[in-house]
DNA sequence: AACCAGGATCGAG
DNA sequence: CTCGATCCTGGTT
């Protein structure tokens, strides 16, 4: 049992959206299943904030292959009832804090709805888990992340690299001569036609690097503007804007509490070019970046939570 | 090696 | 004067 559950943080680059052997199975379907009928997947107790369509549709599968083992909820009989038995809406999520799992973080002192802000934080870290796979991805095939721009070549790259991370049936024939464009453009009954045996997984996946590309786009052009507001931002405005926007900053800063305002850089490197980015200080690095947040310790902005954590901060006054 | 704490200095506003 | 950038020393993980 000890194989499976790979902490979280700590998962070596070529683990890549899933680790073949162990949830691969049991992923595979969860991401069929989960992603692939965008029709009917109102599992999620509140509407989500942001307008992405397809992204709340593999929150779920996603999350489940990140953690195989502690997803009873979700579980369904392997093959068995696939589409009647679909999960509830999850009672209590488990703490998902990346290390510290004995310990770790007193979810929401209580009360109030405890789902959705779980589930706010389970959505933040699956979508930087999901963001930071495809950039792994992409660095490795040398691809970009917009399917859309694929070349023939690069789409026979994507097919390859997805048969063998979920163990699918070679199809790359029945796609041979299309690009990203064409590819992007298809139905999954289109995939399913070309690929009886896993053209709908294809098509899931497809969907999943799809949504995921296009809240890299707003990132990118997003980390420009909103400077242009006129007066100097401070920094803890600046970070709490990213926490603001899990979609797009999740891989790189997220809520741990947010009710407490605790927060962990997960990307100290990136969370520091944005801000010298914004700054236009392009010497900005981590190391500055923290000096300026223990300036904010004597002025009552940003502690250390109580237990102190490597990256992890607290705003003194969440809101 | 990366993170953390905090003193010192400097320049912009 | 404030705020943040930069640099630095020394400690911790």
């Amino acid at each position: 049992m000890g194989s499976a559950s790979p902490g979280l943080s700590s998962v070596p680059p070529g683990r890549l959206l899933l680790p073949p052997d162990t949830a691969s199975r049991t992923g595979l379907e969860k991401a069929a299943a989960g992603a692939a009928g965008p029709e009917r997947r109102d599992w999620s107790p509140s509407p989500p904030a942001t307008p992405e369509q397809g992204l709340s549709a593999f929150y779920l599968s996603y999350f489940d292959m990140l953690y195989p083992e502690d997803s009873s909820w979700a579980a369904k009989g392997p093959g068995a009832s696939t589409r009647e038995g679909r999960p509830e809406e999850p009672e209590q999520c488990p703490v998902i804090d990346s290390q510290a799992p004995g310990g770790s973080l007193d979810l929401v002192p209580g009360g109030l709805s405890l789902e959705e802000h779980s589930l706010e934080q389970v959505q933040s870290m699956v979508v930087g888990e999901v963001l930071k796979d495809i950039e792994t991805a992409c660095k490795l095939l040398n691809i970009t992340a917009d399917p859309v721009d694929w070349s023939p070549g690069n789409v026979q790259k994507w097919l390859l690299w997805t048969e063998h991370q979920y163990r699918l049936p070679p199809v790359g024939k029945a796609f041979q001569e299309l690009g990203g464009k064409e590819l992007c453009a298809m139905s999954e009954e289109q995939f399913r036609q070309r690929s009886p045996l896993g053209g709908d997984v294809l098509h899931a996946h497809l969907d999943i690097w799809k949504s995921a590309s296009t809240s890299e786009d707003s990132w990118a052009d997003s980390e420009v503007d909103s400077s242009c507001s006129g007066q100097p931002i401070h920094l803890w405005q600046f970070l709490k804007e990213l926490l603001l926007k899990p979609h797009s900053y999740g891989r790189f800063i997220r809520w741990l509490n947010k009710e407490k305002g605790i927060f962990k850089i997960e990307d100290s490197a990136q969370v520091a070019r944005l801000w010298g980015i914004r700054k236009n200080r392009p010497a900005m690095n981590y190391d500055k970046l923290s000096r300026s947040i223990r300036q904010y310790y004597k002025k009552g902005i940003i502690r250390k939570p109580d237990i102190s954590q490597r990256l992890v901060y607290q705003f003194v006054h969440p809101i």
